[in-house]
DNA sequence: TACGCCCCAGTTTTT
DNA sequence: CTGGGGCGTA
């Protein structure tokens, strides 16, 4: 490899520099994961560096396979030897193989947040806390803080000891970390925690893991907490190899523990640390890194570093300030369907937003107008319940001290056992300090449980022991068909009603899709690898560049990545930066990081959205646009409405071309353009526009005008097919103003609201 | 024991 | 407005 002709002098310095201490920093778009694989390559072709030697932590599982196959594209498939992946990932394939030093036994169940909050009021309850005085998220919040910190329980209960509250709260901590090991379960949090507790107390394994890992590379150094920054100092310890590559301007993670200053101070924990700054950006045009930096330079707390650029200045950042949040959802709409006809393709967008709840009105409007979109986060696929539940019993029969996935399944499907037979077995257990399942075995010598109970609770222990002696025989996903079959689950959901039972049966035929490739991808089929991956996946795991689809998503999920075409939408005081950010100002440089965050996702162009008027759980607001968008220069802005513009610069000429020949829904319907005229422009446009939508859904209408669906073939159990969602099941209509709204059950999507009047649908 | 109704709280952000 | 949790009734 000819290093010098494929690197900048910078990146080259961060390449060849493998002995020691390194940090890289690397400012957005600056090259930093070509850096990192030419760096491993290097290790591995040139300096004959064994791959298993090799450690390096991404930040999510995504990203972590993208670096294997570039590296591998380098250097062969023996990179498949190397450890990349996150820090979660990797402590717990470590501790897979260690953690019976610890006391736990190694098939260990992971707790999700939610088995985490139901373990968290068991403990308040024996704790007779009343959930008024303390909530239970604050001790959650707390909890997991100690641990990021690598803060004992013990610890954490003496340093509090004058504090009545705390005091509680390590009480809480004390019992949840017993209960915790009794169920051989670790959270989110304890993966790291108890892998460095694990180095500190094993030094013979912490000297097999410093020999092993001879490099280790830390990316996306910023966001690491404390725990985690233990981790990786400890294993580096011995060689000091350790390469860290982070940007102190995108540290957006304080909120759950990172602690910028591990990378602000890496120079005096290594004092012979090199540095080497990537400031050369290679990913945007040169007046969205303007906007970017001079966002970021509002900032007091940072390492000086300015990007630069050698392309063009390109277009400027576009603001647009809409009358609604629809207006808005719209208009980013029409400028997607703008460009597409321009030649761009719809996976070059990105839509991003500040919080989850966002995304839905961009779903509403990107429905309506078929554009295909892909959201990422939000209500996750393993969130569900059913998936939950199935699950469930899955982490059951791996690990039958879990309490929690057996409180979760008892009594699902229904099995008449209630909640008073529930208490009396926990109360047994505890007193005999044993689990559940080891209770339920033994039903009959348990005081004060009701015969029929009995009957019950031991055909569902036969349920459980026949499951448990599958598990050796069996692939993961014939073990999920098994459990499906043998507790009938998907039996009990035919009960419910018909379009809960189709989406929720579908959703399980998923999770068996999700099993087989599995199988048909991974090294370690067991039922364990398996839960593993489950717990551990991030919400852009899933993500797929080539899907073609509009991706929508959180700033905190976009980073990382990189699109042609970015909207930034909710620029609002109020919502970005939040109302809680407000008067904080370490909450403030945060939001700004993520701010500028956002604004480094994109190469080509960049939107900036807001809105005057938005609904915010059912109530209506107004918030002014976001401080951020002052922050960036007037030169570097072009205004596409409102201040300093008026509409007809806006490039719809034609707008006025044809006015309401379409049955619009009321909203829009009643007004003239007389009235409007005494409002601002902002209201015009955003009505104009409104009218190119309309527009282009007439045009929409006219190809598939021949089976439209009429007001009288829509009926209730009608099947339709509808342009972009295929086919599915009317199930319920109202009206809606002057159209009508339904409710349509889809073979394969979901289900979703359309208006009868816009939507593509037709008759079957 | 199971279901249904009512009330309230919630929006940061996630491994 | 929505979902979850708690409580009361059949």
């Amino acid at each position: 490899m000819n290093l010098k002709e494929l690197l900048n002098k910078e990146q080259y310095e961060a390449v060849v520099t493998t002995e020691g201490p390194l940090l890289i920093l690397a400012g957005a778009g600056s090259g930093k994961t070509r850096v990192l694989t030419y760096r491993i390559a290097h290790l591995i072709n040139d300096l004959k560096v064994y791959p298993s030697q090799i450690l390096a932590i991404t930040f999510t599982n995504k990203a972590a396979g993208e670096m294997r196959e570039r590296v591998k594209a380098l250097v062969g498939d023996e990179a498949d030897r190397m450890w990349v992946s996150t820090f979660h990932s990797s402590c717990v394939r470590i501790l897979r193989r260690e953690i019976d030093k610890l006391g736990y036994e190694k098939n260990f169940s992971i707790y999700d947040t939610s088995d985490q909050k139901t373990l968290i009021k068991q403990c308040m309850k024996e704790l007779n806390i009343n959930e008024k005085d303390i909530e239970d998220k604050e001790i959650i919040k707390k909890i997991s803080r100690q641990k990021d910190n690598l803060i004992s329980p013990e610890q954490f209960k003496t340093d509090n000891e004058k504090n009545y509250r705390m005091n509680k709260i390590a009480d809480v901590y004390l019992l949840y970390q017993k209960k915790l090991k009794s169920n051989n379960a670790l959270d989110f949090d304890d993966l790291i925690y108890k892998t460095v507790e694990l180095f500190r107390k094993n030094p013979d394994v912490l000297e097999f893991y410093r020999r092993k890992f001879e490099y280790i590379l830390v990316d996306e150094y910023q966001d690491t907490n404390k725990s985690q920054y233990e981790f990786s100092r400890i294993l580096a310890e011995s060689h000091k190899n350790i390469c860290v590559v982070g940007d102190d301007d995108q540290c957006i993670y304080e909120f759950r523990g990172a602690d910028i200053r591990n990378i602000l101070d890496f120079e005096k924990d290594y004092p012979e640390a090199k540095v080497v700054k990537l400031e050369q950006n290679y990913r945007s045009v040169g007046n969205i890194l303007d906007a970017a930096n001079s966002v970021i330079s509002n900032n007091t707390d940072r390492k000086s570093k300015v990007l630069r650029t050698d392309s063009e200045a390109g277009e400027k950042v576009k603001v647009y300030r809409a009358f609604s949040d629809i207006d808005e959802g719209n208009f980013v709409a029409n400028q997607i369907k703008r460009m597409v006809e321009e030649g761009y393709s719809n996976s070059d967008f990105a839509v991003l937003y500040r919080t989850n709840a966002q995304s839905r009105i961009f779903e509403e409007c990107f429905v309506r107008q078929s554009i295909p979109y892909k959201l990422v986060g939000g209500l996750g696929f393993y969130d569900r319940k059913e998936i939950k539940d199935i699950l469930a019993y899955l982490r059951l029969i791996v690990n039958f001290h879990d309490d929690i996935s057996l409180l979760r399944i008892i009594n699902v499907p229904k099995r008449s056992i209630g909640n008073s037979t529930i208490d009396k077995m926990q109360e047994f257990a505890n007193s005999i300090d044993d689990c559940l399942y080891n209770v339920i075995l033994d039903i009959e010598n348990v005081p004060g449980i009701a015969r029929r109970s009995i009957t019950s609770i031991s055909k569902f222990a036969e349920l459980i022991n026949s499951l448990k002696a599958k598990k050796d025989m069996m692939s993961v996903s014939e073990l999920l068909q098994a459990i499906l079959d043998e507790t009938g689950y998907v039996e009990e959901l035919k009960n419910s009603n018909e379009i809960e039972y189709q989406s929720r049966s579908e959703n399980i035929e998923q999770l068996i899709s999700a099993a087989v490739e599995f199988e048909n991808s991974s090294e370690d089929k067991s039922a364990e690898a398996f839960l593993e991956t489950v717990a551990l996946v991030a919400a852009v795991d899933s993500m797929d560049e080539k899907s073609g689809n509009v991706v929508l998503m959180t700033f905190h999920s976009a980073k990382g990545l990189e699109f042609p075409v970015v909207f930034m939408v909710g620029m609002e005081n109020g919502l970005f930066p939040s109302s809680l950010a407000f008067n904080n100002d370490k909450e403030m440089e945060e939001s700004r990081r993520l701010c500028y965050v956002g604004i480094t996702r994109a190469r080509k162009k960049l939107f900036m959205t807001s809105a005057e008027v938005r609904r915010v759980y059912g109530r209506t607001v107004g918030y002014e646009e976001s401080e951020f968008l002052n922050e960036i220069p007037k030169e570097l802005k072009e205004h596409l409405n409102g201040i300093g513009k008026s509409y007809n610069s806006y490039s719809g000429g034609q707008i006025e071309s044809k006015r309401v020949t379409y049955n619009m829904n009321n909203e829009y319907n009643n007004t003239n353009s007389i009235k409007k005229t005494n409002y601002n422009n902002s209201i015009i446009v955003a009505d104009l526009i409104k009218n190119d939508d309309v527009k282009s859904e007439v045009k929409n209408e006219v190809k598939s005008e021949v089976k439209k669906l009429t007001n009288s073939e829509a009926t209730i159990g009608r099947k339709i097919k509808h342009a972009k969602f295929g086919i599915g099941t009317i199930i319920s209509i109202n009206k809606d103003g002057r159209d009508i709204k339904l409710t349509i059950a889809f073979d394969n999507m979901g289900i979703k609201t359309f208006l009868l009047g816009l939507a593509p649908l037709e008759l079957l």
